[in-house]
DNA sequence: TACACGTGGGC
DNA sequence: TGCCCAAGTGT
């Protein structure tokens, strides 16, 4: 017999947008910056502040990571006045841990801005103008907060949406692509709902490995997986290497167990942290290991931490020694007790480290 | 356009 | 263990 079997059929890209909505409805995943679908229709309107504060620590970073910390960063500062009168400090070592600091110093200098204007703009292109919103979140908090109608794209509508339309240009080639795409399929109504349907959808169904399309409330008009290639797109261009990097750590300890800490330049990588004294991070261990000290000492070798960025592998050598009687330190230096710093988590890893070998030492 | 910029969890 | 990935932005 030669019947081959029918062609599904397609839905109309507004059947896309009711799909995906009534999904959304249903599924909504229930989160603490969020106003869930019902009470949204119901005229309940986010609080922009709380949206932005969200979508900055939510870019590259997990949810499970964002929740508790979002709830911290809101209580200590409730509004965006209150985090535009913190000093700029406070606010990285709240941020601590969570990377990416040149976020942290934009959410000031952004809260700073907003609270001179007396409040956050509503359009998108206004949102654009501010330090730490790009294109991605200035649309976000457009759609969210202000039920504008923006397209936002992000990791998840840029997987949902190559896999539905089958995009094989090379990632990031295909975000005009996408971008086109998107706008074809976004609803004029409900863009924040849209938006944030997609994403649940790109977290939960549309994953990147091993996508749930049985349940997927618009597997029908996929075309990657009407190919069955759904976890071939988006496609990706081949990752480089990541080089190797080493350098020295020194950790000084006075009389009262405390460690000698240093604020790091305002730019660059961990900017504004507080860290470590040591040296640079260069391809070969530094020649003149001591010059990069606080102090001359007799610095004890304890050992080495290993600790991977995005975009490097780095081997530090970790040195100990006690403070000296009439040691003073310098301007940006500071004694701190090691379990009070606010720490980023490749300098928690030297202290550690450190800690479990200062027996003596102090 | 390409690269700098963090971290923790999953497999 | 090591690589992939997560609601991107700035330069």
């Amino acid at each position: 017999m030669a019947y081959e079997t029918p062609e599904p059929k397609k839905k109309s890209t507004g059947d896309v947008s009711r799909a995906l909505l009534r999904w959304y409805d249903k599924n909504a995943r229930s989160l603490p910056w969020r106003i869930g679908p019902a009470a949204r229709k119901a005229g309940k309107r986010p609080d922009p502040y709380a949206v932005w504060l969200s979508e900055i620590m939510l870019q590259q970073t997990t949810v499970a990571t964002v929740a508790p910390r979002y709830s911290e960063f809101l209580k200590r500062w409730p509004t965006v006045d209150d985090m535009a009168a913190a000093p700029l400090d406070d606010i990285l070592g709240q941020w601590a841990g969570l990377g990416y600091y040149a976020r942290a110093r934009n959410l000031h200098k952004c809260a700073v801005e907003v609270a001179a204007c007396g409040g956050f703009p509503d359009t998108e292109e206004a949102l654009r103008e501010l330090p730490g919103i790009g294109q991605y979140t200035a649309a976000a908090v457009a759609a969210i907060a202000f039920d504008k109608r923006a397209v936002v794209i992000d990791g998840n509508v840029e997987r949902v949406v190559s896999r539905l339309c089958a995009i094989d240009t090379p990632m990031p080639a295909a975000k005009p692509v996408i971008k086109t795409q998107a706008e074809k399929i976004w609803p004029q109504k409900r863009s924040g709902d849209f938006a944030q349907g997609l994403m649940d959808l790109g977290a939960e169904i549309c994953r990147p490995k091993s996508p749930s399309c049985l349940i997927c409330p618009i597997s029908s008009a996929c075309e990657a997986l009407a190919q069955g290639k759904q976890e071939y797109f988006p496609v990706k261009a081949p990752k480089k290497e990541k080089p190797h990097r080493k350098g020295v750590i020194f950790a000084l300890i006075n009389t009262k167990g405390e460690m000698l800490f240093e604020r790091r330049p305002e730019k660059g990588l961990l900017g504004g942290m507080l860290g470590l004294p040591g040296s640079d991070w260069a391809p070969v261990p530094p020649s003149k290991i001591f010059e990069s000290a606080p102090l001359k000492a007799r610095w004890n070798h304890i050992g080495n931490i290993t600790h991977t960025f995005t975009h490097f592998h780095l081997m530090l050598d970790v040195y100990i020694a006690k403070a000296p009687k009439g040691f003073r330190r310098v301007a940006d230096q500071k004694w701190i007790a090691p379990s009070q710093a606010k720490l980023p988590t490749v300098m928690k890893k030297a202290v550690s480290l450190a800690m479990e070998n200062s027996r003596g030492e102090k």
